[in-house]
DNA sequence: CTGTTAGCGCCTTCAG
DNA sequence: CTGAAGGCGCTAACAG
């Protein structure tokens, strides 16, 4: 059995206050007694049960984040983020993986309780109106990171903003035939890629070019389709002569299934896509970046303000997006 | 305020002793009671405090897991075994994430205590016997995912036979000048580089077949590294026809060396990595899987085992490789 | 400044 | 089968 405040408090020739004074650093102990209380806790090895402490200020040391589709390297990169500001604050953070919104209304009910964890994250959340409907108000601070709630703090991005951006970076590049290749809403609400196409199809229709329909590839997240919706592009009689990808890793699939036809990058084809993953860096993917780490860094930071100052009106913070232009786009072939 | 065991007690007519008989699904109550409760229980959106519980049985309702390195993809494939298993039993997990064993020790005791949790994993510890020794024993049931501790539960893989298995199946495909390209040692103790190097060698040495030490590339765990340590070795004289990658990010950097310098893949290098992550199947490579989901997965279950009758002998499992032969590897070319 | 005391919400005997 | 009561370890309010 660890030793417990009243070991402590025994062993100091102290009362149990003065004990979790010294604890919870209250001035109201003299530095001499405080000194001696320390001591004994360093002797006995002791330190004080996180659950004991919750059960009496009604509220757990541990921040708890339902994370949309964890295993993507997104996602990972804003959960390190959360990690590390956690940490640095003294709070371990309980991990939830979500796959879909009926799931998510039980996670979230499940998780984000008083008993608990002190506040939550939730990462990457795009609900429907009727989602939202459905979810009711939380008994503990939430913030949002990588997504819009209303009534609640949060970060986000302008996904339409976005796509115009890519889009515009390679019409500057002279090209006129543009591609989109994007995949189905998340299962949680709206996904961005329908964002990104809107803000696509803004940037082609600023500059006067048509969008063929033939030119908007939209599917399941999955490899083999965005292969197979490349393959169709480039076996267009007027194939394009550059691809908006919805994100990063369609642009992935893309350049391969380009390369499985020899068409070269970005000679015959360019690509752009959306995110900036590690991976872009390696492929010299030119790209639309979105702070990833950093949302989930200030999305954290978000948490703790809110947490410290409850009634706060919530903020939304719009985090920047920036045009990373690498190797894989240029201007366009010439014409003969 | 959310309702209390009190509160569904007065309003079902009984004693709190009952509503926590049902909450724990104790045969010691009538069905007709029973009912009752878990009406006003539903009625009343009650659900018990975990803190409290968890003060009262002496243990929390989590799950604790160290990981190290957790953002990389094999990382997080275990760790989504582990919550997919862990959720299943009803356990949440509290997540740590560490970069170097000074951190490793304060980690595993500040987190795996009887306070915080009722279990822990540690995942890819691969401690020194110095380490181990720092580290005392757990108050907490503890088992190991990819690594082994002496009187600990746990999985494991072994790495050596994993290189072997690597190098033999391009001796069988006939090459005879191989080369091996890892990184230095993890952060935390031994890694699995060394070992997998020491398979390379056995294999390498019971076909006959010299390794020059320029054929050993061993650096930082770094993109650009295993990039300079390829182009030296494609830059040799007596280049090598086939490669030996510690892990399949190695392969990975050592297939797009080669594609910058012109190097047909697998015409003329062939590649092997390790692991399986999901990109080798993208990029076509041959590799050495590794269970990686199935380990966090079991890892999860063992936890659960252990956990549920504490004292057994430790056990440790090892898990299966299995040789995975894509398109990254081929007869080397023809002399000339 | 410090000791004492009453809960926090639940589980677990212990009588009935 | 069921109600009542003690205690888990800590914090906070209250007298000194």
């Amino acid at each position: 059995m660890p030793p417990t405040i009243a070991d402590v408090a025994e062993r100091a020739g102290v009362g149990v206050g003065t004990v979790s004074r010294v604890l919870n650093e209250s001035p109201l102990v003299s530095d001499h007694t405080r000194a001696r209380v320390l001591t004994v806790i360093e002797e006995m090895d002791y330190y004080p049960s996180d659950l004991a402490r919750g059960l009496s200020t009604g509220t757990a040391g541990v921040l708890g984040a339902v994370v949309q589709r964890m295993t993507t390297p997104s996602a990972m990169q804003r959960l390190r983020g959360i990690l590390d500001v956690a940490s640095d604050a003294g709070f371990d953070v309980i991990l939830r993986n979500v796959n879909n919104v009926d799931d998510y209304r039980d996670q979230v009910r499940g998780l984000l309780r008083p008993d608990r964890c002190a506040g939550g994250l939730l990462v990457s959340f795009k609900p429907s109106a009727e989602d939202i409907k459905r979810l009711g108000t939380n008994p503990v601070p939430v913030v949002t990171v990588d997504g819009q709630l209303p009534g609640v703090s949060g970060l986000f991005i302008d996904d339409e903003r976005g796509g115009q951006m890519a889009c515009e970076h390679l019409i500057e590049l002279g090209h006129q035939r543009i591609a989109f290749v994007g995949d189905r809403d998340d299962p949680i609400g709206f996904g961005p890629s329908r964002k990104r196409l809107a803000g696509f199809r803004k940037a082609m229709d600023d500059a006067g070019y048509a969008v063929p329909e033939q030119y908007v590839k939209i599917g399941a997240h999955e490899r083999l389709v965005a292969m197979q919706h490349t393959n169709e592009l480039l076996g267009l009689e007027q194939p394009p002569t550059a691809v908006v990808a919805a994100a990063d890793f369609h642009a992935m699939v893309v350049i391969d299934a380009a390369r499985l036809r020899s068409v070269a990058i970005p000679d015959d084809l360019s690509v752009i896509g959306f995110d900036d993953l590690d991976m872009a860096g390696y492929l010299d993917l030119s790209t639309v970046r979105q702070p990833l780490y950093e949302s989930g860094a200030r999305g954290a930071r978000l948490l703790l303000d809110v947490m410290g100052a409850r009634g706060l009106p919530p903020r939304h913070v719009e985090m920047a997006l920036e045009l990373v232009a690498r190797g894989s786009t240029a201007p366009p072939p010439i014409k003969r």
